[in-house]
DNA sequence: ATTAATTACAACTACTTAGTTGGAAACTGG
DNA sequence: CCAGTTTCCAACTAAGTAGTTGTAATTAAT
């Protein structure tokens, strides 16, 4: 048997993917990455850098990741509406990627790592909006794809909030759910009308 | 002059917010707080305990103060909208809540510290809300709130969401918050009319 | 003043951390 | 089988880390 070195990098990346989601950037151990991985920790070393540069390929690979696995399918409000149901549905299942997003937004600020790829991801997202709403501008599909992650991947990461908003109820993911689709679906039959008849601007900035 | 305990506990809680808004709970160095307060580690072990509760009492008088500076005025759905729109500027002008928000969730997960006064301040905002809106019941006004916390928090701890999505022109700050008003608004504006009319129940679930 | 408590602080401890190194083992082509 | 390269790993290093302690200064009550 060759040396297997994909499957050592795969192993090391999913540890770390884990450690990070759970410990971000400044919490993570090293330690604990090689350990989870059984791999010697110096392999990271040769295979990543350092610590900051494992963090950096986990980030690129996870959100990349995600951004396959919940396309935006269908037409008109309601698919961006169905969109936002199922990234939601996503996240509740597996945190890992809105976990990671804030980690990397608190302790990295506007510094960005993967930008063409992740741009490229971001542009492909845009159009997709386009193409479901049609007449919208890339401004306003962006804005649009800002709110529903907004709202989606708020949620898992600030478990807490829901409780101290509306009590221990069973059930309350399930209305989380809802009122997120609900708002999602009016926001964007309100850009989606306005594409149509743009004559008519509402005061909706004042 | 007498000892000025309230003094010194006062520049380390300050020193402390700084340091954990900006590197979070695992990131923060005990030393450099004590440095940039003027004053000996030690005095935190003795006024907060450890790590741990300095973090605590933070968090909560961050977002204690929050509460009652953006204050939710007015009715009607242009009241909500308001709010967002204020919690939004004061957001962008100081992002030490919503980071802390965000560190909380991330680092703390569900346990949550001084619970009753928060979840008494967050039974003070759904009042408002219900006040706002009359009509609407407790758990939509919660979720609302959860709505527009996400909304107008996530900008600040996710700068970089805003230039991968619309790009880099100026302005768009100021875009971005009219759209969260916008969305507001709508989401307002349905919770109101569906409280005037309960009886034919929209499919907004499905 | 004297005493007893509190507040301040520098030095210290025990431990953990990211990152390195030197050499052994496993694979490759000849 | 052999030389050269790559992969592996245990032990190591140098620099922090949270938290403690012994002691001196300050205060207020006697």
């Amino acid at each position: 048997m060759a040396w297997d070195t994909e499957r050592t990098k795969g192993l090391l990346l999913e540890a770390a993917t884990s450690e990070f989601c759970t410990r971000g950037l400044a919490g993570a151990r090293i330690d604990r990455i090689a350990a989870e991985a059984g791999v010697n920790k110096e392999r990271i070393y040769q295979y990543f850098g350092n610590k900051n540069a494992l963090f950096d390929a986990v980030i690129v690979a996870a959100l990349s990741t995600l951004m396959d696995e919940v396309p935006i399918e269908g037409r008109g409000p309601e698919a961006m509406a169905d969109y936002a149901g199922r990234l939601f549905d996503h996240h509740q299942k597996d945190a890992t990627a809105p976990r990671l997003l804030f980690w990397e937004g608190l302790e990295r600020g506007t510094e960005v790592v993967g930008l063409p790829k992740r741009m490229a991801n971001c542009a492909s997202k845009v159009n997709s909006t386009i193409a479901a709403l049609p007449g919208v501008s890339r401004e306003d599909a962006g804005d649009l794809l800002i709110t529903i992650v907004s709202l989606c991947d708020a949620a898992p990461v600030l478990p807490a909030l829901d409780g101290l908003m509306a009590g221990n109820d069973p059930g309350r993911a399930q209305r989380r759910r809802a009122a997120v689709v609900r708002t999602v679906y009016l926001a964007a039959a309100a850009l989606a009308a306005e594409a149509q008849e743009p004559l008519n601007a509402p005061a909706a900035t004042a």
